[in-house]
DNA sequence: TATATATAGGCAATCGATTGCATATATAAA
DNA sequence: TTTATATATGCAATCGATTGCCTATATATA
């Protein structure tokens, strides 16, 4: 064996031919015989060529990466998008770079920055919570680089987006719980007016709208949406004195923490008080009583998130006109929600 | 503004030099003149100017990816192990490719492949569940690109290694449910043989035989560790009729299951029976009770590998004395496993 | 003054694949 | 037979940065 990796050249050597036939016919080119693409392929895998896609992508201006920036990749939701990403970008030979802002806004700026360096063909994103300002976008934008949002998304760019309909979400769980013969129920949201958690407090607002039980300010608290958050939360609420037979969370981690602090006061979920989160983490199979909660459709979030941002990619100047794709969530009714009958 | 990107040519252009002298000042390269870099950078600066990887990728070789391969990235330990491996690439200004085995052998194999096509500089990855021939990690190393193994390990590789002690972390835990006051401890366990599940065997056999208890077959179930696995593991167990007056699995999942079950049958955790598990997810935190774990410092062991991973790859050749570096578990005691009192 | 030694840059090849344009052969149409 | 039209392939430039080797000028040493 050679020491070197095998190339085209190699092989059009071998061959007596030109390395741009042997380019030709490894790509299918139709200027190419059948017989000579026959054997290019035969004297590539005899050679044991293997492409080399850095130097294609340099001639080809395409790199055949994808970045995909998420706020946290160890978060179910986000990993499980990856996912659906992933399995569609391996169908179609495209590698995928994950980088993650941690929520933090310096860091998306500077993530984004740095797949542009690594030239990615495009971006498929999430925002972080503290991002206000989008120039960092604008910029991929303008150069002329696909960029698809999911989830996590604004209104200030113009670019395709894929969420789930938060709304119709939070909207049937508090129906739900209504239907429980709930009245008085909490809501626990973020202070961060991310489009995310304002559909979710909309959603939870309608439900009490068209039932005609009124909005009771006093219900509604706001907090970072994680466990310990929710704990905060959640003593505030019993602190204040404010009677309550439920509780919404806007996240499932929230609601967990909600959980143990009405667990520690005693309170009994559902007895006495039903509960409920958003986001269907595998954790809130699992514990005592199992929480209700709404799934995002992560995988298929992620394949649909891929294909719009291929078919963007494949498009006339990766220009086409943008689009929302909403996917219906789906309310998982478990034991922390229910009478017990 | 130009409409194209600005390259070093077009540096070398404005300022009346070669696009080498450009390269090299850009690159901090002692025969450039202090004047001259100074030039370079501001004339970059004002034009924009960024690098392309992709050709200096193909030129020097080096393309500053990494490629990660994990078993399944939406696991709480694999993605905080990324997240430490991702802290340390980006300071060095690498790029992680993150690709997933999903325990699946062909894919593994397929994706280690993809990798290398990829031109990645490097790979560190934990093998898959069902992977026990190596040819394709052998292909990686014959190709002097460099490879480092975490967690999931195997000895059939000269290669260097991170790794917590499950020895260690099993003999603690069994240890201490030991001085509980349990003698009859069940372990759930790994049909697979890989090296973790091993080691965490041998910890619990280890600390019974010091403290005289006999080991008991019956009481040592296998499964895939998954939730479902340690719920049917728990029911044979149960169905057995064997005593017991504990749980050690080799999983927090499994833990979890075996956990459901034992409520279902209203076995009282921790009064009647002690249950414990391994790895610190962070659902065992939330449950009730609280689950007894030993932590993987995933964190940290990410960082580590990387490290590792960085000294092989600067090193002469790719070539270092390969070597296993073994991190120290740490026991999380919870109320899973604690006498009342 | 003549020769050695830095110092600062330039020249041109190179990494491997792609691609616009040109060319040679063969077949078809006039 | 001559001219059009495919068909199959070659030629050479190109993508942008890197790098081994060469050169010109300046300073130092003999």
């Amino acid at each position: 064996m050679k020491k070197g990796k095998a190339t085209i050249h190699d092989i059009a050597e071998k061959l007596n031919i030109t390395a741009s036939t042997v380019s030709r016919a490894l790509n299918d080119n139709p200027r190419i015989s059948e017989n000579t693409k026959k054997q290019v392929i035969k004297m590539a895998k005899q050679l044991n060529y293997q492409p080399n896609h850095i130097a294609s992508a340099l001639r080809s201006g395409k790199s055949k990466l994808i970045g995909v920036l998420v706020p946290t990749a160890n978060r179910n939701f986000f990993s499980s998008v990856v996912r659906g990403i992933e399995e569609i970008a391996n169908e179609l030979d495209y590698k995928v770079i994950i980088s993650q802002s941690y929520e933090d806004f310096e860091k998306e700026v500077q993530t984004v920055d740095a797949l542009l360096n690594a030239r990615v063909d495009g971006i498929i994103a999430s925002i972080g919570k503290n991002t206000d300002t989008f120039d960092h976008f604008k910029k991929v934008l303008d150069k002329g680089i696909p960029l698809i949002l999911f989830d996590r998304i604004t209104n200030e760019l113009d670019v395709s987006q894929v969420v789930i309909d938060d709304y119709q979400g939070a909207y049937e769980v508090t129906r739900h719980l209504i239907d429980q013969g709930c009245k008085r129920i909490v809501h626990l949201t973020s202070p961060k007016k991310i489009n995310i958690y304002r559909e979710r407090l909309r959603g939870y607002e309608d439900a009490l709208k068209e039932a005609k039980i009124p909005l009771d300010p006093d219900l509604v608290e706001e907090g970072n949406m994680q466990l310990e958050d929710g704990r905060i939360s959640m003593e505030k609420i019993i602190r204040k004195g404010v009677s309550f037979d439920a509780v919404f969370s806007s996240s499932d981690y929230a609601a967990m923490g909600a959980m143990q602090v009405l667990r520690e006061h005693k309170i009994s979920v559902p007895d006495q008080v039903k509960l409920a989160g958003f986001g269907n983490e595998p954790f809130t199979s699992f514990t005592a009583p199992p929480i209700t909660t709404v799934d995002q459709k992560s995988i298929p979030m992620g394949r649909v998130t891929a294909e719009t941002f291929f078919e963007l990619l494949k498009s006339e100047n990766n220009k086409k006109a943008t689009h929302k794709t909403v996917l219906k969530p789906e309310l998982i009714i478990r034991e922390s929600s229910l009478n017990k009958s």
